[in-house]
DNA sequence: GCGGTGACTGACA
DNA sequence: CTGTCAGCCACCG
């Protein structure tokens, strides 16, 4: 299968992502079969437009904001974590054990 | 085909 | 802890 839309796999993985809880692209390419493409799923996102997407569940691999701390997406996206129950301190987050296993249950099914 | 760019990452000082 | 450097890959003119 020409599996060259790595765009819903990102997507898929993202709206994965459990409320309360946190993740880097690097963790969000590579649960979706794309490492190395950290960039690209920053990518999708900011041209993502349709479905309400977890968007703000997504930071970076430090678990700070990938915003300018002060910037309007910035205050959103803490803003909406800290509406989930996530501890943003100082603009980062604790992120979540989480392994890819876990994730490419959750997206592709228990098997 | 080429060079510049970016919601990135890891290593190093 | 902060700041800099190089590597990475997809997109655009």
């Amino acid at each position: 299968m020409s599996g060259s839309d790595g765009r819903a796999r990102i997507v898929a993985v993202v709206a994965a992502i459990p409320a309360g809880q946190v993740r880097g692209y690097g963790q969000v390419a590579l649960a979706a079969g794309l490492p190395g493409r950290a960039r690209w799923v920053a990518r999708i996102l900011a041209e993502h437009d349709g479905p309400a997407l977890p968007w703000h569940r997504v930071v970076r691999s430090d678990g700070r904001i990938a915003f300018a701390p002060g910037s309007a997406q910035w205050r959103e996206q803490v803003a909406r974590l800290q509406g989930e129950g996530v501890t943003v301190k100082s603009g980062r987050v604790k992120l979540a054990n989480a392994s890819v296993s876990d994730v490419d249950r959750a997206i592709w099914g228990p098997e």
